[in-house]
DNA sequence: GAAAAATAAATTGTGCACAATCAAACATTA
DNA sequence: TAATGTTTGATTGTGCACAATTTATTTTTC
């Protein structure tokens, strides 16, 4: 069905194969559709599984500071935390000193899932079949592409 | 499987600074926003100017063939096709020889817009401020995660 | 200390993504 | 050729993303 390139086309940078940034688009929803074997087993999505990256770590966090570190504004994350707030993962309160604040603070159940999800990191590691210096490579890379965009 | 952890690394795994899926999903959302402005000057969206890539490539193709080289199915691209159909770039209509086969097809609006897209891979690659042996080492990388996922 | 500016979430509306299901057309084979 | 299975899109429902606007609260400035 497809009809050889046309004139205007050849040799373009307007090309799908000579597009850098379709790769990384594309890498970005398969890494989503491998963990989501995984993360569907505990009820979870990727987006949230990132949340609770962060509170696994740090208990509690304003929608402020989640926003900045997962560069994510609060039209995303109002009502993904409200979802996770249904499961009683966490809880959503203004923060008394500064009631513009929302403070999200992980709660039992939301705790309970760390140890269930100790081995998605390894398993995800082992899905890429990435050696250990393209891995900080890439890492690389990618951090310096980060910090020029964001 | 990988490395086994030892404990203390083990849990380190679970944080986010040390994730590598996460700029992979930082990134892609970036390089969308970076493309918004060029884009909208051009009322499209980044998934839509990824068909047109195709297209104006291509000229015509299958939705079959659009969902493989995106590696997007019907469920995303349908809705898409139609909304870049209402606006007369392109037509949707079935093979003939084969009725279960839908033929997209590049129309004059749709051939207009690709010489107002020609600056847009080189203005890109101004944003990411990388040099041509860090691209070509990124692309390697990215195209192997590609393969391992795909 | 009142008016103006800044900040933090929430809301609204649009457009992806994708799993799951369905229906129609085509291919295969017994 | 009738029954079975496969292929291709469309549809439905859920959950992000994000721009733009709104509301409530706090801070700043005069």
């Amino acid at each position: 069905m497809a009809t050889p390139p046309t004139p205007s086309a050849k040799n373009s940078l307007l090309k799908l194969e000579n597009q850098l940034c379709f790769p990384f688009y594309a890498v970005s929803r398969l890494l989503t559709k491998a963990y989501q074997p995984l993360l569907q087993a505990l009820d979870l999505t990727y987006p949230q599984y990132l949340v609770f990256l962060l509170l696994w770590e740090h208990e509690q966090l304003t929608v402020k500071e989640l926003g900045e570190k997962l560069l994510l504004d609060s039209g995303t994350l109002t009502p993904l935390l409200k979802r996770m707030e249904q499961k009683q993962w966490l809880s959503r309160r203004r923060d008394p000193r500064d009631e513009r604040s929302v403070i999200i603070a992980l709660l039992p159940a939301g705790r309970a899932l760390e140890a269930r999800a100790d081995q998605i990191p390894l398993l995800m590691l082992d899905k890429m079949q990435m050696s250990e210096g393209e891995i900080t490579a890439l890492r690389t890379h990618l951090t310096h592409l980060l910090t020029q965009l964001a």
